[in-house]
RNA sequence: GGUCGGUUCGUCUAGGGGUUAGGACGUAUCCCUUUCACGGAUAAAACACGGGUUCGAUUCCCGUACCGACUACCA
C-alpha cells in the first residue's frame, strides 16, 4: 500500500530524443519528485535493426542538460538492473514459456509471406479486421493447430517461430486511467500480438511488463498512443499472476503540430520552422542535420517550463514556475486529456522572461563570448552597462551581442532608407556642432550630460532637436532603432562619439 | 474501414448546472519613450452541432460532426 512510487521514462535509442519524449521524461520526473519516489530510465532497444549508434547519450545529455537525470539508469544502474533491454534478453524468454504452459501463449511458425497472404485473403473477403487472433489463428500454423509431435519437429529442425499471446474469443478488459477514467475494451478487437520475435528478443509488449514488474514501476506515465495496447498490457499482467501490483496507467495527451494535423514527429525536424529536438542532432547514417532547442538559446529553465505547460496547468494563474515549483504544483490530476498544439511563439516568450531576470554576469558571458567568436574585445568596465542596456530587448543570449554589437564596433554602412529620409542640412548642422562641443568637453560624461550637450547644441544652431535626432541615432550607430541612445554615448565617450559624428558627415550626403 | 481517445478565444488553458465564461501567448490601439524594444493600459477574440435531463445546460446523458492515436516479428 505504502509502496515507494518508481516511474520509469523508457525511450527506444532510434534516433534523437523529439519533444515530446522529452515531456514524457518530464512529467514522469515531477511526478516521481512530487511523492518523494524515485524516476528511472530504461532503454527499449528491443529491435536490433532499428539501432541508431549516439542516440543513448542524446539522451543522457538531453536530461542533463534540463536538469532532469535519472536516479537509476544505464550509466548509473540502480539494484533493478541491467537498465537496457537487449542486456536483459536472456530474461524474457521464461516469461514468455510461461504464459505458453499457462495456455495464454502458443508457437505460430508463420512466414512473413504466410502472415501477408493471410492479410491479403481477409482484406479481400471483406473482413474488417484482418488479423492474427481467435478465429483466424485456427487457419495458421502453430501450436495450437500443429499437433505436439509437429511442433517438436519443427523446434527440433530449428525453424524460427514466435510466441504469441492467445486472446481470449470475447471478455471485456477495462483499465482505470488516471487521466482518462475506465477504459473498456472487448477483447475480440485485439489481435494476438507477438511476444517474442523470431530473433529471440522479445517485443515491447513483452518487454514493458515484464520490466515493469522486475523494476516494480508503480505508474506508467506515457503518450497516449500506447492507449489501444494497453489493454493486451492488463491481460499480460493478469496472465502472469502481477494483477494486484499492476502500475497505474496515465496516457498523456499527444503534442501535435501547430498546422494541427497530426502528432509531432521526428520526421518534422526542422520543417516547422522549429526545432522538434532538444539538441542538435545528426543523423549517423544519412548525415542529415536537425537543430535543437539547445543550440537555438533556449534555456534550460525556460524551455522546462514551456514544456511543463503543455498539457498541464497548475490551477491558478502563474505562468513562471522553477523546476522546484513544478514539482510542488504538479499533480496527474490536472493534466488534460486533449492533444495540444506546440507554439513557438510561447516558448519564446518564456525565453525571454527567463532572460530578463537573469544575473548580470551570466548575461555578460554570453555576450562577451560571442563577441570573441567574431573576434571582438569588449572593454571589460562596459560589458555590464551594455548588457543592461540591452537585455530587456533580447529573446535569445546571441541577441546581446546582435544588439549591442555597433557599440564595440563603430558602423561603416548606413542604413540607406533612414539616411535619405532623415539626413539633412539642420542634421549636418547640429552635428557637426556638436561633434566640436564633444571635442571640447572634458569632466564626467553620462546619459545626462551627452543629452544637455546635445540639447544646447541644437538650441545655438537654431534647430529642433526632435527634427534631426534620428540622424544623430543614425550616424553614431549606423541605424535608424536601438537602445537609449544617450546611454549609448556615455557608455561611447565623448572622444569615440565625435570621431563617428565626423566619419557619417565625410561618408553620408544631403539629398536634396 | 475498425477500435480507442478527444473537442472552451487563432494558440495554451481556467471554470463548471444560474459567471459580465477568467488568465497567458499572439494580434490591435493608446500611454511611456525625441527611435525600436521593454513596461503599463485597453480592445477584439471561445463553450463544435443536434437532441434529451432540468425551472435553468457551456457544464450531466445520448447521438452527429470534426480532430487525433492505434491497427508490424517498431517502439
Amino acid at each position: 500500500m505504502n509502496k515507494e512510487v518508481r516511474v520509469r521514462f523508457a525511450p527506444s535509442p532510434t534516433g534523437a530524443l523529439h519533444i515530446g519524449g522529452v515531456r514524457t521524461a518530464l512529467y514522469n520526473y515531477l511526478f516521481a519528485k512530487k511523492m518523494g519516489g524515485k524516476f528511472l530510465l530504461r532503454i527499449e532497444d528491443t529491435d536490433q535493426t532499428r539501432f541508431v549508434p549516439g542516440a543513448e547519450d542524446y539522451i543522457k545529455e538531453s536530461l542533463e542538460w534540463l536538469g532532469i537525470s535519472p536516479v537509476e539508469s544505464p550509466w548509473n544502474p540502480g539494484g533493478c538492473g541491467p537498465y537496457r533491454q537487449s542486456e536483459r534478453k536472456p530474461m524474457y524468454m521464461q516469461y514468455a514459456l510461461d504464459l505458453v504452459e499457462k495456455g495464454h501463449a502458443y508457437y505460430a511458425f508463420d512466414t512473413s509471406e504466410e502472415l501477408e497472404a493471410m492479410r491479403e485473403r481477409l482484406t479481400a473477403a471483406r473482413v474488417v479486421q484482418p488479423q492474427y487472433n481467435s478465429i483466424t489463428r485456427t487457419q495458421m500454423k502453430n501450436s495450437l493447430t500443429l499437433t505436439a509431435e509437429e511442433v517438436k519437429a519443427r523446434h527440433a529442425s530449428g525453424e524460427p517461430y514466435v510466441i504469441r499471446i492467445k486472446i481470449p474469443r470475447n471478455e471485456e478488459v477495462r483499465l482505470n486511467d488516471m487521466i482518462r477514467g475506465w477504459v473498456m475494451v472487448n477483447s475480440s478487437t485485439l489481435d494476438d500480438k507477438v511476444l517474442m520475435k523470431s530473433d529471440g528478443m522479445p517485443t515491447y509488449h513483452l518487454a514493458n511488463i515484464v520490466d515493469d514488474h522486475l523494476m516494480n514501476i508503480t505508474h506508467v506515465i506515457r503518450g497516449e498512443e500506447w492507449l489501444p495496447s494497453a489493454p493486451l498490457h492488463v491481460l499480460l499482467y493478469r496472465y502472469f499472476g502481477w494483477a494486484d501490483s499492476m502500475p497505474q496507467f496515465a496516457h498523456l495527451p499527444l503534442l501535435l503540430k501547430p498546422d494541427g494535423n497530426g502528432k509531432l514527429s521526428k520526421r518534422d525536424g526542422d520543417k516547422l520552422g522549429f526545432p522538434v529536438f532538444p539538441l542538435n542532432w545528426t543523423d549517423p547514417f544519412t548525415g542529415e542535420k536537425s537543430s535543437g532547442f539547445r543550440e537555438q538559446g533556449y534555456l534550460p529553465d525556460a524551455f522546462l517550463n514551456f514544456l511543463a505547460f503543455l498539457g498541464w496547468n497548475p490551477g491558478d494563474e502563474r505562468e513562471l514556475f522553477t523546476i522546484e515549483e513544478l514539482v510542488e504544483a504538479f499533480s496527474v490530476e490536472r493534466i488534460g486529456k486533449s492533444g495540444t498544439k506546440f507554439d513557438i511563439a510561447k516558448a519564446k516568450w518564456y525565453n525571454e522572461q527567463y532572460l530578463k531576470v537573469k544575473p548580470i554576469d551570466e548575461l555578460a558571458a554570453f555576450f562577451i563570448a560571442d563577441a570573441n567568436a567574431e573576434g571582438f574585445e569588449v572593454p571589460a568596465d562596459k560589458t555590464e552597462a551594455i548588457v543592461n542596456l540591452v537585455k530587456g530587448r533580447v529573446t535569445f543570449p546571441a541577441d546581446l551581442w546582435k544588439e549591442s554589437k555597433f557599440i564595440v564596433s563603430a558602423p561603416t554602412e548606413f542604413d540607406q532608407e533612414i539616411a535619405s529620409k532623415k539626413w539633412n542640412a539642420d542634421a549636418v548642422k547640429v552635428l557637426g556642432a556638436y561633434a566640436v562641443t564633444l571635442e571640447g568637453f572634458s569632466g564626467p560624461f553620462d546619459a545626462g550630460t551627452a543629452k544637455a550637450l546635445l540639447e544646447s547644441t541644437a538650441e545655438t544652431e537654431g534647430i529642433k532637436l526632435g527634427k534631426v535626432m534620428q540622424a544623430v541615432r543614425l550616424a553614431v550607430t549606423g541605424s535608424g532603432a536601438g537602445p537609449d541612445l544617450m546611454e549609448v554615448f556615455a557608455i561611447l565617450g565623448t572622444m569615440e562619439v565625435a570621431k563617428r559624428i565626423r566619419f557619417a558627415l565625410s561618408t553620408l550626403t544631403v539629398v536634396a
